[in-house]
DNA sequence: TTCAACCCGACAATCGATTGCAACATATTT
DNA sequence: AAATATGTTGCAATCGATTGTCGGGTTGAA
């Protein structure tokens, strides 16, 4: 009995079956006409020897390579892990949806450190198309790159005359109804717990002011540049809490995160919420429902999100142009105000 | 003023500088000898046209990616979804320790419906190293793999005789300290929640019985093969317990996720946790800590497992052999028991 | 029988970068 | 000035699969 050795190239395979290494790639892949007996046969050897094509040689050579890539620039934020439960929850559902359609699902956290990391990665020619999470402080960059470049949807806010495609929510709302409840709620002192180097937090924190400033005056938001990483965020708000004698009696939270980390640090200052101050947080990742008092904060259906932004890029890839999406946010209201 | 066009390739880099692509390739990796002139020369050109390097091409040449596979067979769960925590969470830290080492991460969901999945990925020449989330009950097809396959970990529970490379707790005793708890906590009744296909569900719950047969024959846990997927979990649950009469006083969760359904399910027909029911949970996920109430666990290190796992992991790519990995799980006393 | 039509499979170029080897130029030594 | 040593660069093969083109063979019709 001959053991059925390991053929690792189409070159051999050919060998053995006494054709061209050509036929063989035309008999395994279907395209091409090969006769249907020379078809089975190669069909089989190939079976029997274990071949797989090398996925290297035949993406340079087809110039695609069937994968997407997820990049995550940590501009402002470099300590920011991919454990984060916002960029897990999120590249989940695109893990979801890419595996899905057949592509695979590259995911690379970039410092961005020169200008250009984008069209570098754009450029090494790695995958068919990329997602980023988190415009960050980078958006520029995305609008050059997408000018060039079709195959590229970012996560994150809108702006005006933006040139890329973007899928994320109306920060600026999400911020106003934020806001607007903590009024109703009735709190009078209100502070904003985030950076707002970010462009989402930036306009998050707009919509939150603007907000406000229908109120009076008097309810000019006090703005603390809470760190997004969840280690930071502890550290910040609990230095925060020690040494600043300011008390708000409402928070926004530029994320469920940072609200976390706040009810923490106040419940070990006991400071009661919602009592004493309430708390709203931004994103509704599923902790949201489970921290305690669970936490009321702006919902954007992220699962939704990547959807969406699958599909763009899909479309992209196809050569199709797509427009931005902004989806709403939504108050949820639970425990925490 | 010219415009520094893009340039493509090495070849076309090369005919503007004057020189071979062989040059190019010298001057801009390092290696091999060139004048500091004309280096330094091709460096500047290569600045001002953009010129990346193709990375395909090169991986084809060096036989090397760069990238490490993190693959998730769904073997018994097909349904299962990505974006499930304790995926999340463990690839969220391989993540974290793979970029650190200038890895690339590329995430692959495989059904395994042939019997040959794992050396067809490998074989296909993508990735340096696979790292397999999850034995559930493809134990051999890993242990067949790995004896041609040197860079390949796999998550999971460890078991005699086995050939490939594991990181993993001792389910066993973790099954094991999750029974006596609930004995010493009172319970008589006891279920356990979680299917056994999995060979890591299997050995928790071998562990349960054992520790349970020593307290004596009426302590024999009645066993409910819960799906692990969070929305088939609740249905599941549910359904048992709108049509099944038994009333358990103590539950084993084969993972936070199910405990976490159970939790609901019971909330909802008004069945008190702890009072009526304990409940004690696997994983100690991040979101353990923040249900109400706060989980009894079974403690994995999540985190510095994925630290060991790319350690190994980065061994073996380099030819180097290494032993497989039980960590001591430990019980977490919260607030469900 | 002859010519056209048609199908199959071989041949070779291609994707883009890397690298061993050979050839050449310059610097050093006798 | 000739010979050796040292250091640069060019040349061409290579990684492994895909694909356009072309020749040889078979089949069918006139």
């Amino acid at each position: 009995m001959t053991k059925p050795k390991q053929v690792k190239n189409i070159a051999e395979l050919a060998d053995i079956a006494g054709v061209t290494a050509g036929t063989v790639s035309r008999a395994l892949s279907g395209k091409g006409f090969v006769s249907e007996k020379t078809r089975e046969r190669i069909r089989a050897l190939a079976q029997k020897h274990r071949f797989r094509p090398n996925t290297l040689a035949r993406n340079l050579r087809t110039q695609r390579t069937g994968a997407v890539t997820v990049l995550i620039p940590l501009g402002h934020e470099q300590a920011q892990h991919l454990s984060d439960p916002f960029f897990m929850t999120i590249i989940g559902h695109l893990a979801d949806g890419l595996t899905e359609r057949g592509y695979e699902l590259i995911l690379s956290k970039i410092i961005p450190n020169s200008d250009d990391w984008l069209e570098a990665y754009i450029e090494s020619g790695r995958a068919d198309g990329v997602i980023v999470i988190g415009q960050s402080d980078q958006a520029e960059i995305l609008d050059r790159a997408a000018k060039n470049y079709l195959p590229l949807v970012a996560w994150g806010g809108y702006y005006p005359g933006q040139s890329h495609c973007s899928v994320g929510s109306d920060n600026f709302l999400g911020g106003a109804l934020a806001a607007n409840h903590l009024v109703e709620q009735g709190c009078k002192k209100i502070a904003f717990f985030g950076d707002p180097v970010a462009l989402e937090i930036r306009q998050r924190l707009e919509g939150c002011q603007d907000a406000l400033a229908k109120h009076g005056a008097k309810y000019e938001p006090r703005i603390f540049p809470i760190h997004l990483d969840a280690e930071l965020s502890d550290e910040d708000i609990s230095n925060l809490l020690d040494t600043d004698g300011f008390r708000p009696d409402g928070i926004v939270a530029a994320s469920d995160v940072i609200a976390m980390s706040a009810v923490a640090a106040l419940a070990e200052h006991d400071i009661d919420v919602p009592g004493d101050v309430k708390i709203i947080g931004y994103d509704d990742l599923p902790i949201a429902t489970q921290t305690s008092p669970r936490l009321t904060t702006i919902r954007q259906d992220l699962k939704d999100g990547a959807r969406q932004m699958v599909e763009c890029l899909v479309k992209r890839i196809a050569g199709e142009e797509t427009a931005s999406i902004v989806m709403k946010p939504e108050l949820i209201v639970r425990r925490s105000t």
